[in-house]
RNA sequence: UCCGGUGUAGCUCAAUCGGCAGAGCGGGUGGCUGUUAACCACUAGGUUGUAGGUUCGAGUCCUACCACCGGAGCCA
């Protein structure tokens, strides 16, 4: 293939010659005057072909161009203010490399479940395309993060042989003549590598079975989990908040160009800075009161109950203190209030709900093994997990990171499904 | 799993009281030297989700099923 200039670097070859290749996104023309716009995944150029600029042959291959037809692309580079983008290809030469079938997303409006079908082909549309630059951004963003503050990577197995809290619904597989399950979180994993390395983090796809069919949840997802060793609530919390702060920051400097194709309101991420507001998990319940929600003491709080706490902040807002039966059995209680565990939920403003939920880990061996029992669950599978509060236990914390709801978030996208390139859900195996 | 909703051309949707199946976009053909979701003319395109029922007659009414959408619970 001949040598390629990508379109996001095309301000540096004005009144150059270059070559382009990609894709018609689409194409319009007046008579001996065609417009093709041109997409090759970093922008697009308007290409102007003339009839009088390029072989008959040629002019009359490209009245044929197809939206999604292949193409590369030879002319030279102008600055013009009626092209999108400010430059556009006055096109010397043109290679066809395939001519597209007829291409089911056109530019007008479709429903979501069309589009959800044709989903490897709406990859390519710009909203699409952006939201998933910004995941891009906010994975590599959390990496280098963790990295630069001397964390180590330490992937957890995505088989595992038991529940990491034995209440969700597991997806269960034939692992040979035995049962294996896939993981819903790496933080019993995670734990142990503490003991080892320190501080450390895991950062891959988590599992759940569960029958939820809303906007926030998928079966399939991703979560960025750190764990630190000799680490209580209070630092595990700077540390999230710290992360959130670099994350969306990172975002902000990278990828202005795609929070503006999302038409995402930025004044209100420039505001995520630290400290984030901290709330204890009684006065989360007296908010809610005052506002009159309906709500049972030391219940969980529901989507809507998280909105109208989330409402009252401009920032994401971490509630610690829930009542520890409502939380999974390795949290840690409160020393000072038992009934209370050492657990933090941070919940994103504008009604996107929970984005990291963490906490201090329970370190004595012989509470630990209550909890066990006490949930039900097999002790044998969990004697590893035992063996950490025998072999120099510490005090330690961690959190999860929902990688797709910082993305929707982020990006201001009303469903998460949006925020993950082949989303599975409960209703979606495919494509 | 529960509650509510939708299903008509490739896509987005109309179709009055139960009375001839429609439009825009997209596709095709032709025209146009500055288009931005171009425009103009012509044109092709249908097992009305599936199966049954009521009726002289069903896209429309009834029953069951299927698919999907929105919400709840659970969670990140």
């Amino acid at each position: 293939m001949a040598p390629q200039t990508y379109i996001a670097d095309i301000a540096e070859f004005a009144g150059k010659k270059v070559t382009v290749a990609g894709w018609v996104y689409n194409k319009t023309g007046k008579g001996k005057l065609l417009f093709i716009l041109l997409r090759d995944g970093t922008g697009i150029i308007q290409t102007v072909i003339f009839k009088g600029n390029v072989s008959e042959e040629t002019f009359a291959a490209c009245e044929n161009l197809t939206q999604e037809s292949s193409l590369q692309v030879t002319g030279v580079v102008t600055a013009d203010a009626r092209a999108k983008g400010g430059y556009e290809l006055q096109a010397e030469h043109v290679e066809i490399v395939h001519i597209a079938a007829d291409y089911p997303i056109s530019p007008k409006e479709h429903g979501i479940d069309f589009l959800m079908d044709n989903r490897h082909l709406w990859l390519r549309s710009s909203k699409q395309h952006a939201v998933l630059k910004i995941r891009h951004d906010i994975i590599k963003a959390a990496r280098n993060f963790f990295d630069s503050q001397g964390f180590t990577l330490v992937d957890a197995p995505i088989f595992t042989p038991n529940s990491c809290e034995g209440t969700t619904t597991l997806f269960e597989t034939n692992y040979f003549d035995t049962k294996a399950y896939l993981t819903q979180s790496g933080q019993l994993y995670m734990e142990a590598a503490a003991m080892a390395f320190g501080k450390v983090y895991c950062f891959g796809p988590t599992f759940r079975a569960e029958k939820s069919k809303t906007r926030r949840h998928l079966t399939e997802f991703w979560m960025i989990e750190p764990e630190v060793a000799f680490f209580d609530l209070q630092q595990d919390m700077d540390l999230a908040e710290h992360m959130v702060e670099f994350i969306v920051g990172s975002v902000l400097e990278n990828r202005r160009d795609e929070l503006e194709v999302l038409e995402r309101d930025i004044s209100v991420l420039e505001n995520i800075t630290r400290p984030f507001p901290r709330i204890r998990y009684d006065e989360a319940v007296q908010m809610l009161k005052d506002a009159g929600a309906d709500f049972k003491d030391d219940d969980d709080f529901g989507a809507a109950d998280e909105t109208i706490i989330s409402e009252k902040f401009a920032k994401p807002v971490m509630i610690t203190h829930y009542p520890a039966a409502v939380k999974a059995f390795y949290m840690k209680r409160d020393p000072q209030r038992p009934d209370r565990a050492l657990c933090v939920d941070m919940i994103a403003p504008e009604g996107y709900g929970e984005i990291i939920g963490g906490g201090q880990r329970e370190d004595d061996h012989d509470v630990l093994l209550q909890g066990l029992k006490k949930h039900n669950l097999p002790l044998e599978a969990f004697q590893w997990y035992l063996d950490i509060r025998k072999y120099g236990s510490v005090p330690h914390a961690g959190f999860g990171m929902g990688i797709e709801r910082a993305v929707a978030w982020i990006c201001g996208r009303s469903h998460i499904r949006e925020t993950i390139p082949f989303p599975r859900t409960m209703y979606r195996l495919n494509p």
